[in-house]
DNA sequence: CGGCGGTCCTGTCAGC
DNA sequence: TGCTGACAGGACCGCC
């Protein structure tokens, strides 16, 4: 589900909501996600109080003040929800729950388990193997035309699943892939190797634009997404490529394309992205 | 090493 | 009203 924008704004809203809470206890209702919980999961959070919530790539950063870091990732199909007391009824989907000591709860919810849900040591976050190998910050300066550049030199994989690899870059996904790239009127299909400086360039302002529109929208919502305070983004309101096939392109009016790239839907206007 | 396909899992929707 | 297959915001693994 969530891209940066997305996992951006439920870190803000958690941010909001429950910095400075403590944690009572932990009910895992499923051991594992995509990944095993950790054993002592329930143990190393009990009594610890949350002393502020980050963004890495779509990780989602808490850190405690018992010098661990609970790490938490949405996949696919995940939900933070901070709840202001228990509610009647759980959903089937919530795997697990922290019980705060004001007595709101927070809950992980994941109907297709592609998430993960771990904690780790503050002196082991820099090796953790899930953010060992990650790209730069899209809207970090280091994201520069001259990085773009050298990572596309050698590739002659096409442009689009170049930019949703987070080794390169973090935080893009599926759909800001195609809208980045229609704003920058270049080709999907495009091999990296044949971009210039000049398209590296214009690449990387349209992804920052796209990103910076979104996480001002609060994200998109296609089916489920919502943040932690249960409400929707609209930043799908917006899109001028992805979802559109066979529409007509706001700027030449052609019907747009989908194709599969990487076993994944792209979307894009063939007259006006080359 | 790079790049692709398959896979994890559940839910929803279009088409028959 | 079913049933079936395709597809969905991600990312890892193994294979060439």
């Amino acid at each position: 589900m969530p891209e940066l924008p997305e996992v951006e704004t439920v870190c803000r809203g958690l941010q909001q909501s429950i910095k400075g809470a403590i944690i009572d206890q932990v009910t895992l209702r499923r051991k594992n996600i995509r990944t095993a919980i950790p054993a002592g999961f329930a143990q190393q959070n009990a009594g610890a109080r949350i002393v502020s919530i980050k963004r890495r790539a779509k990780y989602i950063l808490i850190q405690l003040d018992n010098a661990h870091i609970l790490l938490i990732h949405l996949g696919m199909s995940g939900r933070i929800k901070v709840l202001n007391n228990l509610p009647k009824q759980l959903d089937k989907h919530d795997h697990v729950l922290w019980h705060l000591q004001d007595g709101r709860m927070v809950i992980y919810n994941d109907p297709r388990r592609f998430g993960v849900v771990t904690i780790c040591k503050n002196k082991d976050i820099m090796n953790h193997p899930l953010l060992k190998g990650l790209g730069v910050e899209p809207l970090e300066a280091a994201f520069s035309a001259a990085y773009l550049l050298e990572q596309c030199k050698r590739r002659k994989q096409s442009i689009k699943p170049l930019l949703m690899d987070q080794k390169i870059v973090v935080g893009v996904g599926n759909i800001y892939a195609s809208e980045a790239l229609f704003d920058a009127r270049i080709s999907p299909e495009r091999p990296a190797n044949t971009l210039t400086l000049s398209d590296c360039k214009r690449v990387i302002e349209s992804v920052r634009k796209v990103l910076n529109a979104a996480i001002k929208s609060g994200g998109s919502t296609l089916r489920n997404y919502q943040n932690s305070a249960g409400e929707e983004g609209y930043f799908q309101h917006k899109f001028q490529i992805y979802n559109r096939h066979k529409e007509a392109c706001f700027i030449c009016k052609q019907p747009i394309m989908r194709i599969m790239q990487a076993g994944r839907a792209t979307y894009f206007c063939k007259k006006c992205q080359k």
